[in-house]
DNA sequence: ACAGGATATATCGGTCTGATATATATTTCG
DNA sequence: CGAAATATATATCAGACCGATATATCCTGT
């Protein structure tokens, strides 16, 4: 068999906890591991049925009324595949973030003007803050304490990355190195 | 004119610090925003095209010998829209951390098995830490203090997260909440 | 002279996002 | 009650983006 995406492993670590449909899957990732691993509708689906076809996960049919609805159960295949993948070496770190990418090139712009650059990335990482915050006493009453545990490295990184924000912001209200020196 | 990609704005910005061909403008990005910005030769030569079609940059013969090479120089409406979208509030923040991923499902496994997840992520944070400091002299020497505003970034954020994996994984080697309160 | 690496451009398969389309079920509220 | 708004559910498409590969030339070390 290939090898699966990694958007198929949040497929089968989601059904694996619960049996879910691929609506559900999708509002349970938007509401866990959005911060550090999305996954939209166009991968969901599709991705589905190939790990239907693999036989990692079944789907069974549960319809609300007239609504069809498939709810997906991970297979003793499936776990065995996640399990191996889990103890696999993690290659993927990626980070897009375009407030730095607007300071790096903020040289173009006259020098306070970075400011709001630097307070529009802080209120972004402190409105996230309060956001994680909200869900932390959900957290907090799970067994799983790996769901706590990553949820507090994101409190702590938006904590982190607020109070860089501030500092630097501080360091440019100073006098340049340039202009300190005359 | 339609709306830029990010991408196109990144090309802007580096042949504005300095004109260059589309193999210059990756190794430039690769040397520093592909940290928390990439840019592929797949986006890079179709972007440039469009940027010259639509007049923000102008692309200047300058082969080497018998190997052709264009030469990217930003125009004055290049600049101008450069500028403008400096001014916008940044919107994009995306992070895709396969380590946290596993963590978050690591429930699946027994509780052990999860430390070499910890230190696997620490490792790489550690390395890259290692590798932007050896960027941080060239960046010193830059007359650019945003370079080295955003590499230090960088330095605090490998090593917060590098901490957080450290202590992180101190936590797992203590008893459980349930093993302690027994 | 030759190999290996650096410079330079181009392109393709596949992943992934964000938006949109379609349909049904449930809730809200005048 | 009935209409409107919202939630559930699946599907799909354009465009962004990555990683790899292909092709060709130039430079350097031995």
């Amino acid at each position: 068999m290939e090898e699966l995406s990694a958007t198929a492993y949040v497929i089968l670590g989601m059904v694996r906890k619960e049996p879910r449909s691929g609506y559900e899957i999708k509002a349970t990732v938007d509401g866990t591991t959005r911060f550090f691993w999305a996954a939209s509708y166009g991968q969901i689906y599709p991705e589905l049925k190939r790990l239907s076809e693999a036989g990692l996960v079944i789907g069974v049919d549960s319809p609300t009324g007239g609504r069809r609805r498939t709810v997906y159960e991970i297979t003793a295949d499936g776990e065995e595949e996640l399990r191996a993948w889990l103890r696999q070496q993690p290659e993927t770190f990626e980070m897009r973030d375009e407030g730095l990418l607007k300071l790096f090139f903020a040289s173009a712009l006259p020098r306070a003007e970075a400011v709001p650059i630097l307070r529009a990335m802080r209120e972004h990482r402190l409105a996230v803050n309060r956001h994680l915050r909200e869900m932390e006493p959900l957290a907090e009453a799970t067994e799983d304490e790996f769901t706590l545990m990553v949820l507090r490295s994101g409190l702590e990184f938006t904590e982190w990355f607020a109070g860089w924000c501030e500092r630097t912001e501080a360091q440019l209200l100073e006098p340049t190195p340039k202009e300190r020196s005359n």
